[in-house]
DNA sequence: GTGAGAACAGCAAACGTTTTCTGTCAGATG
DNA sequence: CATCTGACAGAAAACGTTTGCTGTTCTCAC
């Protein structure tokens, strides 16, 4: 079906091995002028190199996989797009295959992917730890980037929740507030414990006490942060402003003091966390911390390619920090919006300009 | 790196050939024992087919290549979660490439999928029709999943925007409403026409007169909802029930009757179209009819493996309709809450009840 | 007892590349 | 003038499969 290597070498009077070098191999020497006809006999016949011979005989393909555990979350599309972004840089594809959640599917995946079609696997957003024996044995690179459960663990771009739980509550003790509640994620989440803890530490830094009862323990959801923030409400000594560990429970509780009476941010200041996208639908807009999973996907392809080509190297866990959005819910002055939680270091210019999904429309 | 046939022919002491029939030909007739011996030994070396070398000799590679304009648009990954959900039925995996809305890249990517690693190719949500020479003459398979401009074309599935539309419509009339505004889609969308010529046509069989004044364009944006409805607010005999052509529009048209004093759903009606995330998450709720995105994708995996299977054979364009999702925004009684607008004939049970990703939280 | 056919197994070619090795020729060097 | 070197081009092997063809053996019918 499609043009060969040896059609060109007929129609251009070369040998196979020639055309191919002149076409692939621009170290080995071969005549300008040969070079300059095959290139050009080629172009003009069409022809498009088949992968597939070529991977057999490299041992190499120009793919990566991508294993998420759902294409449908939230943050696994932005996660996506920062790794496609930089593949496209260096001529790689992506596989991407959902597990579903479900460890017999990411089993399967792993197989599937490990036969070959790919030189290099990267989890998106997975739970379960699936790097089984028969992928370390397959000798394949893979990074994780952002897994949910589990230790610290190696190759692996993960969010910095410490750091950004405390960017939040810094903010709200910049703009007065000194008892500050926070609703926590579910148990067993590594976010979960994260932000708690960095929740903590930042309470510390500036000196203000650690309250327990200002502490409500939340499930992710809407539900849970509205009934969270009942609860807090009705402390002896109610909180000024409220830490939620993500933005679905900030806006249960923002739902939860308007049901109360409670105006936001007048009477009591929310800030929550992910930049969901709805944070800059509703109303009041949600001033929140942003997950930085474009830059993390965007890393993670770096570190693998990296990986590819220079063989497996485990490298430590990397944390990737995000930022602060400043909007409606705390009552900051907007126009003075800051992009505190930059690091310089590891987010180009580029990405932050052009490509962060999360710029405010 | 990999075992292959060879090595397991020397240890069971057969034949490459037996071994390729034994593990992979179940129609060659191969005897049972020798079956049965090969396997085992195949899955105790820990056998993994070499799919670059298979894909050499058959010409086909289990795989398809899905162009999308980016994966950050919110209707791209469900039609992807549909597409992948079909292919794993089938064993084939999926190349994901993100054209970036730029003609140039989508181009690249048509002709990195050319050069064989897949079988054929589906466009999600594509809107420059890039189907040229190249992919013609490359003889591949190739099916449009919601393509947003041009007019009627082969192989494509589209939603059902004006079915959707008149199902919206139907229902404001249904709650007793009889002046509907509409805020139209931004010009030159195909959704944007069709949803409009829907709602005419609903109007007419309901035997309502159409009223241009209760017509505005909009922009599919929030921004254009608020002012298209403020605009509305003010016409001398007033709507009593707006359709806004998407949920963006529809959720300014709520602020801005919010802002104007005006009670949602009490004092004026909204209904959204896309069934976007956000639309169960505000309040009120919006009432909204679904893109049946997920449904496109299964539907378009479908009809390219056919395609695959059979040579290609151009179909006429395929509609699918979505539903109407009763929410808080239009008054009905929500409880009695329908699936009115579903066809059975296209929408598998198991979609509807398992895979949709619409059903309310 | 012979021949036909079924049931199985192996040989070898082929798929389109890349790459090692070998060869040729021109010009430089002694 | 003989030899060496470098620049280039070609022959052929190899990558791991699949598959058409060729055997071989065995069974069964005549």
């Amino acid at each position: 079906m499609g043009v060969t290597l040896e059609e060109i070498a007929r129609a251009s009077g070369f040998s196979v091995s020639t055309v191919s070098r002149a076409l692939t191999n621009p170290n080995y020497p071969v005549n300008e002028v040969t070079r300059k006809r095959i290139t050009e006999v080629a172009r003009a016949m069409g022809y498009k190199p088949n992968m597939a011979a070529r991977s057999l005989r490299t041992d190499q393909t120009n793919t990566i996989g991508i294993i998420a555990d759902d294409i449908l979350s939230p943050f696994v599309p932005p996660i996506i797009r920062g790794i496609q972004d930089y593949l496209r840089e260096h001529d790689f594809l992506s596989l991407i295959v959902n597990s579903d959640w479900d460890p017999d599917i990411e089993q399967d995946a792993i197989n599937a992917l490990i036969s070959r079609p790919v030189d290099g696997i990267v989890f998106a957003e997975s739970s379960h730890l699936a790097i089984n024996d028969n992928l370390r044995q397959s000798g394949k690179p893979y990074v994780f980037a952002h897994r949910l459960f589990g230790s610290t663990i190696a190759n692996s771009v993960v969010p910095d929740d410490h750091y950004g739980a405390a960017l939040a509550v810094r903010h709200l003790v910049g703009l007065g507030h000194q008892r500050i509640a926070m609703i926590k994620g579910r148990e067993g989440w590594h976010s979960a414990s994260r932000r708690f803890a960095g929740y903590q530490a930042e309470l510390a830094a500036q000196n203000i006490d650690f309250d327990p009862a200002l502490v409500q323990q939340g499930d992710w959801e809407y539900e849970g942060g509205y009934s969270a923030a009942r609860v807090l409400f009705a402390v002896a000594s109610p909180p000024t402003a409220i830490f939620a560990a993500n933005d679905l429970m900030a806006l249960g509780a923002i739902c939860a003091a308007q049901d109360a009476g409670l105006r936001v941010p007048q009477d009591i200041a929310i800030v929550g966390y992910d930049n969901r996208e709805f944070t800059r639908i509703v109303r009041p807009k949600i001033t929140t911390v942003s997950m930085p999973v474009y830059e993390m996907g965007h890393t993670a392809a770096k570190l693998l390619l990296g990986q590819i080509r220079n063989g497996q190297e485990d490298f430590e866990e990397i944390q990737i920090k995000g930022r602060l959005f400043i909007r409606e819910s705390c009552g900051a002055d907007v126009s003075q919006q800051t992009v505190e939680g930059l690091d310089p270091a590891t987010t180009s210019r580029r990405i932050l300009l052009d490509r962060d999904p999360d710029p405010d429309r």
